[in-house]
DNA sequence: AGTGAAAACCATGCAAT
DNA sequence: ATTGCATGGTTTTCACT
């Protein structure tokens, strides 16, 4: 699909607040009410909007550690089995495979170092995983979405 | 503020889809549509729904590499004006401050290595750091909100 | 692709409990 | 804190451009 600056436009609007109407989004970006649903919804039938979401504060949830954890293995972890695991695991928040020294890089957010802790040791006994280096965050700076090129 | 069961359930159904009713909200989780409404209400008045917002396919708009990058400083990176200076590339998607070998580690997304390459360009340019190190992600098995515990 | 308007639907406020 | 209802606004569709 091709994305225009309009289109580029509406998904930043969209970013900072989902709630507005449709005639405040198209006045925004220069569009009739009914020319920016049109564009919205064909954004959304391409999938270049995935869902329409609420962003959560995880520390007003109770989840205030974050860590991230890098795994070695003994064995190739790209494959399903490996994902199916680690979905499993409800703090694991991101799993990447990755280049480097270490096979797989997981983002973990917990409500203690206790429950971190129960994290890691579900970390290892993930198959293929021979031993964990974590990464403990002391203070976020910022975690924002992805910018809207 | 306390949340409790029925609010959970809410944030996990909203989280899914902020599009739906106030009814079929209620309907999901045994109220009504104006109880469930009013509930939402105070949830995003307590800061716990920081806003609503749509979820945008990085890849869809061209932004098909990830990397994390550990930033290596010659002096205490905890302030303002590194948050500012990193929050100014906006190929940077998070930055925390950590504990352990590194000092800060942040996440970036670009659409190309060459991209990356400039950014990570820009990160040397940030006052007190004095190297990186670079995990480039080969795939990503998921990248999924925080959960609602 | 965009416009303008019509119809169905929903958010929001309120009185009552 | 929840309910049911009224109303003003919004989504959604459609004929026309």
């Amino acid at each position: 699909m091709a994305i225009d600056d309009v289109d580029r436009a509406l998904l930043v609007r969209l970013q900072n607040d989902a709630t507005q109407s449709y005639a405040a989004l198209g006045q925004a970006v220069g569009l009739s009410a009914g020319a920016a649903h049109e564009r919205v919804r064909k954004l959304k039938a391409t999938g270049v909007i995935r869902r329409t979401t609420i962003e959560v504060d995880p520390a007003a949830l109770g989840s205030g550690v974050l860590a991230y954890v890098l795994l070695d293995s003994d064995a190739w972890m790209g494959d399903e089995p490996t994902l199916d695991a680690l979905q499993a695991i409800p703090t694991v928040e991101e799993a990447h495979i990755i280049a480097g020294p270490a096979s797989v890089l997981v983002k973990v957010r917990t409500g203690s170092t206790e429950a971190l802790q129960a994290t890691l040791r579900s970390l290892h006994l993930v198959d293929g995983v021979t031993s964990t280096q974590t990464i403990v965050v002391l203070e976020s700076f910022f975690e924002r979405a992805p910018a809207v090129v």
